[in-house]
DNA sequence: AAACGCATTATTGTTAACAATTATTTTATT
DNA sequence: AATAAAATAATTGTTAACAATAATGCGTTT
């Protein structure tokens, strides 16, 4: 009979330890979502290795599970490019986070306690303060950080997993599509949602989540709508001499 | 400007191609499913090797990948073993699964076109003749892949991937938890739901969902409860002498 | 000067050898 | 005979060299 101690089980958490790989992923994800890094930009194996001072083959693994998550594309023999979404990849993320988010506030809901909703309130502070100042580089992290942070808040790392994966890529979309404007990160609206979670109103709290969602989606569309014009006009316009 | 011709764009397809490391992790996906790898079991790298007919880095990248899904444990110099998940990790599963099939049942019946409900159909009938024949093998792994087909339906392939993933690791929990029994997959109540769908009834159809679900989980959970008194009896059970 | 073909360079993909760690067997000791 | 220590074997982790492919630069040709 084996002793079984201390048996370290990745079945959720999925890697055991903060592995080399996993903080190379790590910080490739936060450069996405602080839009450092754009769709398309070329990640070569070699800078990659100088960046992070690891060998070769650890950046190669975490390219692989980059890939894996849609947050680069691996072309074979041509190397790994931050991903590029096209209309409709957009349009299935965000399908996906109205089925997710909305399914979990209301799990939230039932379970919330105070220390969260602090930690929340605290989040939402910060997210003011960026707004204040101007700081879109934060204020879009921070607006990503808040529906991941609602994740958390169940306690469900799967589901923490999936929303951290459809944030970043959210970002990916709104730097493929999104003007400058910030209209995707309206005042107000996180705090309201987080007010009616404590009011234990589970109905308004999802209403509210979708309603976040489809305005942010809306958004997006008005600004592709607006980069398609304005492709059409660079690539058909202009005086014909 | 470049041409940007039929640009592999992996943004939701997870590889690009069909690569080594998919189809290894595919052929392991479906062993789980069809519970002929149950938890714990070790997975050496030569034996893979050897099964597959390829290079260690191919079998090496392929469980990488499997680990970052939570399919797989990898224990550091120790090696790959079949994830064995503990109670509280299958019932995160089952939350998730609660979160996200009913949504997707929502969206899918408002969009279902009738060569899918034909498809389904058929699916169920596959169902039907394994349950005839105590083909348990074919009932379990039939039985998730409906889910799957559903997630499918959607037509969206993050969500689809998402449920892969729950449905593979909902297997694994039956490996560790399960009876024999085929209480899990009741007989009649898919093609209830495909009925209700079609009907387009959704409240209904994510009732149905839903009510699948937690009977699935709560069978576990009684399963689950006996194996616990029975290793409890092994332990401390028998005569003192 | 533009376009094509060729050679060179750079980058990615793969393999194999080596290092480090763990598992197993053997041997020695009580 | 049972236990512990040591040696051996097996397995995983890492590195570096090599192979294959793609990108680049150069000279030639029209």
């Amino acid at each position: 009979m084996k002793p079984e101690t201390n048996h370290i089980n990745a079945f959720d958490l999925n890697l055991q330890t903060d592995s080399i790989e996993k903080r190379i992923v790590e910080r490739i994800f936060q450069a996405v979502i602080e839009q450092r890094l754009l769709p398309n930009t070329k990640l070569s194996e070699s800078k990659l290795c100088q960046t992070f001072e690891v060998g070769r083959m650890h950046v190669r693994r975490a390219l692989l599970l980059l890939s894996s998550q849609g947050i680069i594309d691996l072309q074979s023999n041509r190397g790994a490019f931050v991903a590029s979404p096209d209309q409709n990849q957009a349009s299935e993320v965000f399908e996906a986070r109205l089925m997710i988010e909305p399914a979990l506030i209301r799990t939230l809901t039932a379970s919330i306690q105070p220390s969260q909703i602090d930690d929340l309130s605290h989040h939402i502070n910060q997210e003011d303060l960026a707004r204040q100042n101007n700081d879109r580089t934060n204020l879009i992290r921070l607006s990503g950080e808040f529906h991941v942070k609602l994740a958390e808040a169940t306690g469900n790392t799967i589901i923490t997993e999936t929303v951290r994966q459809l944030v970043t890529k959210t970002s990916l979309i709104i730097g493929m599509f999104g003007s400058s404007s910030d209209a995707y990160y309206p005042d107000g609206e996180h705090q309201n949602l987080i007010d009616t979670i404590q009011k234990n109103d589970p109905d308004q709290a999802v209403a509210i989540m979708a309603s976040l969602l489809k305005q942010m989606w809306a958004q997006i569309n008005i600004a592709t709508h607006n980069a398609k014009a304005n492709t059409l006009e660079d690539i058909l316009g202009g005086s014909l001499k």
